[in-house]
RNA sequence: GUGGUUGUAGCUCAGUUGGUUAGAGCAUCAGAUUGUGGUUCUGAGGGUCGCGGGUUCGAAUCCCGUCUUCCACCCCA
């Protein structure tokens, strides 16, 4: 009765050759974490629903991933009732959700553990959340996001610093990229300016679609949205600005300077892009007003970094939330983060070609099984090549040396160790080198020295 | 969630208006070669034609459902 195995939509298996590849982007992105003083923290894949819901706004509701519950978890419940409908009854047969981001399970975090924390606190968390989203290129439903937040701390350094973080980590990884940088109380100056402050989801939505749809798409799309033709009206001259991002805060001051938020949003965008004209970064930088972010907890500043040259989309987003542990009881504590998208990442890399020759995961060197008594001159050898930090490893059987050397050829094995009964008698090895085919044969003494040069 | 698209060997794909026992290349395995991989030659294994149902004397082929893939919308890493 054997069934055709497979794995659920949009998630995937990652053979040897792509875990040394994810691993690199891992580990680039772990350590530049680590070098701007970023610790790192776990949380369960699974959440309680409390925890998860009304934190991502009704399309992210309709996203989460939700756990059954164990058990009969139908008892209690009237199948007869006539309100038995899979909407009604969710939240009782259920209770536990996959986690839909690493945000929202921090700031929980942050507040379960207040008191064993000190402020600011820089974590950072590399783990996979689900969303239940239809799958397409460049869009899973399991997938690894690398984050590094600060709470406990106003400063627009840090909002700073996460550019800079950013900066290196597709420094390294070699990817081109733009930072576009926007503000939640720019967005909200805008909707108050126009008179519609109610409508700042609207109008941010709108302005998201302006270059795909055009113009007057946008505006008939806002007045169906019940927009006023005044509000529409004021919107006009902001739609339409052009310039560079300082050119930009400046026509911006003379129109949603007069609101409060405003004025407050573009001095917090001001200070930030001062910071960032001295840090000297490689990537570059723009204010985008286009940019909305569907998350519904971002107060201040939000950012999106998209790949240049490629049609996948943004690689990393994040932005500032004023009161995201505040919903889980501990008021007054801001925070902020970015979010690097490890699988889109990869999927760039490999578009792009970027992902480097060497990888320092496989094996380096291969002792050629020759049989029982050889074996057993070979293993105090083979530790001592491992005790050295020498990638190596001994074929366990005594197959054919054609499928021993076909093992270490397809392994990418650059190294392979003989010793056959000659070589056992004079206490030697041969050593190949697979990609000249040359090799040598030394005394068993100058084997690791022979190596390690 | 809405609309479209895809599925034949491990991989990439052929497969006639519906007609015998569904093919090729690559990959795998074995041999040529008992201490030498990549090249070459010879041979072999491997298919519930995504799955389920229907139409038909007969279905990989036509119809319906379902799953999966990719795309657009929505949203996002």
């Amino acid at each position: 009765m054997a069934q055709r195995p497979s794995i659920p939509k949009g998630t995937r298996d990652f053979g040897p050759q792509i875990m040394v590849k994810r691993n690199f982007i891992f580990e680039t992105i772990r350590n530049v974490f680590k070098r701007y003083g970023y610790q790192p923290i776990e949380t369960p894949a699974m959440e309680n629903l409390t925890t998860l819901l009304g934190k991502y706004g009704d399309e992210g509701d309709k996203l989460l991933f939700r756990i059954l519950n164990s058990g009969d978890f139908l008892s209690g419940i009237d199948t007869n009732a006539a309100d038995f409908q899979s909407g009604n009854i969710a939240s009782s047969i259920s209770e536990k959700g996959l986690r839909y981001d690493l945000t929202v399970p921090f700031a929980r975090f942050v507040v379960q553990y207040r008191n064993d924390i000190s402020f600011p606190f820089k974590r950072y968390q590399i783990q996979p959340v689900w969303r239940a989203d239809r799958p397409q290129k460049g869009r899973y439903r399991e997938f690894y996001q690398c984050d590094a937040d600060v709470v406990g701390s106003n400063s627009l350094l840090n909002e700073a610093e996460l550019v800079q973080i950013v900066d290196d980590v597709f420094g390294q990884l070699k990817i081109q990229t733009v930072v576009k940088i926007n503000n939640r109380k720019i967005l909200a100056g805008i909707a108050s300016y126009i008179g519609s402050p109610d409508s700042l989801t609207d109008i941010t939505i709108a302005i998201d679609k302006l270059d795909k749809i055009g113009i007057e798409n946008v505006n008939r799309e806002l007045e169906e949205r019940g927009i006023s033709a005044k509000s529409i009206q004021l919107l006009q001259p902001i739609l339409f600005m052009t310039g560079n991002s300082r050119e930009k805060i400046n026509a911006l001051e003379g129109l949603i300077g007069t609101t409060e938020i405003g004025a407050k949003g573009l001095e917090e965008v001001k200070t930030l892009f001062d910071y960032l004209d001295s840090m000297n970064l490689n990537l570059s930088y723009e204010l985008d007003l286009t940019l909305a972010r569907g998350l519904n907890y971002y107060t201040g500043a939000i950012f999106e970094v998209k790949a240049l040259n490629v049609s996948i989309g943004s690689v990393c987003g994040g932005g500032r939330y004023d009161d995201l542990t505040g919903i889980f009881g501990l008021p007054d504590v801001s925070g902020v983060g970015i979010s690097f998208g490890a699988d889109r990442i990869y999927d760039v890399m490999s578009e792009l070609n970027l992902f480097p020759e060497k990888t320092s995961e496989s094996t380096f060197a291969l002792f050629v099984n020759f049989g029982k008594e050889e074996e057993k001159y070979c293993l105090p050898y083979l530790r001592t090549l491992r005790q050295a930090g020498i990638n190596s490893e001994i074929f366990p059987e005594a197959d054919k040396m054609k499928k021993q050397l076909r093992y270490a050829d397809q392994k990418n094995i650059p190294v392979v160790i003989l010793a056959g009964e000659e070589e056992v008698k004079n206490k030697q090895f041969t050593v190949k080198w697979m990609q000249s085919g040359e090799q040598q044969t030394i005394q068993a003494e100058k084997l690791v020295e022979l190596l390690t040069h």
